[in-house]
RNA sequence: GCCGCCAUCGUCUAGUGGCCUAGGACAUCGGGCUUUCAUCCCGAAAAUCACGGGUUCGACUCCCGUUGGCGGUACCA
């Protein structure tokens, strides 16, 4: 049987953290069976529209690499559709006209169930709950019934995949794919995510649109890694692995049956891990994309080394450098922390080396330089380096003195100290 | 209320009747490395497997109930 998924969002808003995960599953079962995976706008609530919705839908499955086949297929172009498989339901008396709705005659009596693919499991419900439904407004656009199934039956969908809040609308669906005569496809329903809170997650748990994360500068490779965790582990026990991975492992029967929460702590451990992963290279260019005002995009490349270990998102790269290029407004604070007594007069011999140091300054006489100074000050050599840190950078935690230095130059280096010795 | 789904460390999970006095990852804590911070390495703490009954020679694993969480109960999706 031809595999074919399809990611149907209605554009109500940016397109969700926890959305992505339906349609990574959707593309992951579509990839693994050789099968197609489609975009579908689910836009027959006009009242609800927000306006670029559509696109920012398009643009984060774009960017985070979940390519769907074909154009986006819009629900609001398709309402001669649904009208007409309205009007053949009611001309076979499955469907009825009442105040400018139609509704669908529901079947009262016996069971309808369905066994999910999601943990294989069988749902069933007791028809003599299911009211009489609405499946054509009255302003003449579908509900989400009608639709559902005249569109995934028309486009083929098989599985249906779709989050579990669906679940209680199965009889529904499945006595609408019998008053049509057609096979019911097989369906899947994931497991919704929740917040910290374990209420469902929603803006205020973190549940941003997925472009605030790449705002933040996380990558699409390490969201959908974890998206794909939350809920499902892959047989080979791999943490981290790639779209290609995922599809060849996936498996809805894994797909765990509760509701996963949503853990920013180990999405920002793990895009840590794919920066890490990545050359100097090509971490720079990534940056050098991510800061497009950065006022000094020749000098993200020789700051790449000293920062790959220190930074879990493209954005922690501006607080840990700024002091290389923008002067540092020190706070005597800062100072007082360190374990050294008389500061200025340190301060003072260290200038006095710097100056007669021979240019450009090399790393290892650089460092023997200011060991044997401070052994003859009798200061640990720890805390001379945190000295010279803080007046070079203003900060405690830098990354490491040396390079920086490098990146900095002589003479801002000289300058600055100079500048923090004005401080008493 | 009614209907449905679910229930293993704080979090994500492994586990499909004996291999489990429950394993891994994140987070936390301690240690090592180290010029700070990180990275990295080592270690610790952390789950009476929600609770109560069964079934079985034997249950985290199967069944029932209770409790709790979540979802649905719209001319929203």
């Amino acid at each position: 049987m031809e595999v074919k998924t399809r990611f149907a969002p209605s554009p109500t808003g940016a397109l969700h953290i926890g959305g992505i995960r339906t349609a990574l599953y959707e593309y992951l079962v579509a990839k693994k069976n050789q099968g197609t995976f489609s975009l579908r706008i689910e836009d027959s609530d006009r009242a609800r529209l927000v306006e670029g919705s559509v696109e920012d839908i398009v643009q984060t499955l774009e960017w985070l690499g979940l390519d769907f086949e074909g154009e986006p297929v819009l629900q609001s172009k398709r309402v001669d559709i649904y009208k007409e498989h309205a009007k053949k339901l009611v001309e076979k008396g499955s469907a009825y006209e009442q105040d400018g709705a139609i509704y669908f005659k529901t079947k009262k009596t016996g069971k309808t169930s369905i066994v999910d693919l999601v943990g294989n499991r069988k749902i069933e419900f007791d028809n003599s709950t299911q009211d009489d439904f609405v499946i054509l407004k009255s302003d003449g656009y579908p509900t989400y019934h009608l639709a559902h199934v005249v569109d995934d039956r028309l486009m083929e969908t098989n599985p249906v995949i779709r989050g579990a809040e669906w679940i209680s609308s199965i009889p529904k669906h499945l006595m609408l794919f019998e008053a049509f005569g057609w096979e019911v496809p097989r369906y899947a329903h994931l497991p919704i995510i929740l917040g910290p809170d374990k209420s469902k997650l929603s803006k205020r748990h973190g549940a941003k649109p997925v472009s605030e994360f790449k705002k933040d500068g996380f990558l699409p490779e390490a969201i959908l890694n974890y998206m794909a965790l939350l809920g499902w582990t892959p047989p080979s026990g791999k943490e981290i692995l790639s779209l290609g991975e995922m599809a060849e492992e996936f498996d809805l029967k894994g797909v765990n049956l509760a509701n996963p929460v949503f853990d920013i702590a180990k999405l920002e451990w793990m895009n840590g891990e794919y920066i890490r992963r990545m050359s100097d290279e090509q971490l720079t260019e990534k940056l050098q994309e991510f800061l497009v005002d950065h006022p000094n995009k020749d000098k993200i490349a020789p700051s790449v080394p000293i920062i790959k270990d220190r930074i879990k998102k493209l954005a922690d790269f501006i607080p840990l450098t700024d002091f290389l290029w923008e002067s540092p407004e020190y706070d005597i604070a800062q100072f007082e922390k360190l374990n050294i007594k008389n500061k200025k007069e340190a301060l003072e011999k260290i200038l006095e080396q710097l100056r007669t140091m021979n240019k450009p300054w090399n790393t290892e006489i650089f460092e023997k330089t200011f060991r044997e100074l401070a052994e003859e000050e009798g200061i640990k050599a720890g805390d001379m380096f945190q000295l010279i840190r803080v007046a070079v950078s203003g900060q405690l935690v830098t990354p490491p003195l040396f390079e920086s230095i490098r990146i900095l130059g002589e003479e801002e280096v000289v300058s600055r100290i100079e500048k923090a010795m004005g401080l008493w």
